[in-house]
DNA sequence: AATGCCAGCAAGCAGTCACTTGCATGCATG
DNA sequence: CATGCATGCAAGTGACTGCTTGCTGGCATT
């Protein structure tokens, strides 16, 4: 009566081949390095999903981009805190995922179908874009610049940090967490924000 | 007498298979492929190269990553004007070859080597880094951010939209060099340089 | 004319790939 | 006990892979 195994076997094929595909793309992802590291019969990869392609697509569809929703507050208080905890664990995210972030972007043009269409980064982009309008309204932060493009430039920091640290490191002196720190106080003070000063 | 015949097909194996590559990556850039784009026989590539790892690698190492170099003025005069001139170059490259640099960054956990020691990247970040240094130096930029945080900083907002701008362009509206102005000038903001505001 | 080099062509080799088939096994439900 | 289902195992399919071999022809130098 309890189904667990069957599912606990399409799970366990699914991270198996999130893991692999992050770590040798699509063509390096075979089947049985997959069923190998899943600990399952090749067969049953293909009895469960029929291809390599479905079931690659499903495994990065479901386990690749959860989206773990990180909202900022309606009613902006401290942009500093607020802003180093949504950096913060956004940059986690990113830190976490890198090698399936890089893997994707590396085929993304061969499979432009395993990108999501409302991708989390795009939604999180309009989280922090509104965000930062908040601040403008309430004269929190000044009023000449575009959030839809600082948004993304925030944004695009902490990426290129996120996946550029661990194979560049000489280009990123320091720890993660102060690297952060420094992002986000130079980040206020371009616009004009409190907490762009040594607090 | 004139060896340009040899030369000239051993430079169209080479750059087919740069093509190649950033398309397919190394398990997709199959022999049988680069040979029909450099419109060559297949058993051309073994002669002159002996293996379809060593034509990549030789291929990669030679035109991938051609040292660009971009230097900046050793007495800064008009940071804006230089800055965004440095960066509108800057990016200009990263958008030509955002197809191999993709390809090289999934692929980078399986092929460390492809990734040139002195990469042109880290070049670029200590001639950024100096610069910055240098209108700390003269009284034309705060004194309290530090330059070899910042530089990586404004570089990784150029790599993130040069990489992000074709394959998610909902993030990134407008045009890239309206992007670039609105980069340069929260930038400058941030550091406080002048023409951090509207010219 | 003779030599040497570079290239193309046809064929093939052994290995890997995704995927299929047939059969045996275990296990839960009726 | 009988039925159905999920799984493992062994074997094999045709396609593709990197790479090799043997041969031919053109072209420049001697």
């Amino acid at each position: 009566m309890d189904p667990r195994p069957l599912t606990d076997h399409r799970a366990r094929i699914l991270r198996a081949a999130v893991e692999v595909y992050s770590e040798f793309g699509f063509r390096g992802a075979t089947t049985r390095r997959i069923a190998q590291k899943a600990e399952v019969n090749e067969v049953t990869l293909f009895r469960h999903f029929g291809s390599k392609a479905s079931l690659l697509r499903e495994a990065i569809e479901c386990q690749g981009f959860e989206i773990h929703f990180q909202h900022l507050p309606d009613i902006p208080a401290h942009p500093r805190e607020e802003l180093l905890d949504w950096c913060g664990r956004h940059m986690e995210e990113l830190r976490a995922r890198r090698s399936l972030i890089r893997t994707c972007m590396g085929e993304i043009e061969e499979h432009p179908e395993i990108l999501p269409a409302g991708s989390p980064t795009i939604q999180a982009a309009a989280v922090l874009t509104e965000y930062l309008r908040r601040l403008q309204h309430r004269g929190l932060a000044r009023a000449d610049f575009d959030p839809a493009l600082a948004a993304p430039m925030l944004m695009g920091i902490l990426f290129a940090d996120a996946m550029g640290r661990d194979i560049m490191p000489d280009l990123y002196p320091g720890t993660a967490a102060n690297a952060l720190e420094q992002y986000v106080t130079l980040f206020l003070r371009s616009i004009g924000a409190a907490g762009g000063d040594a607090p």
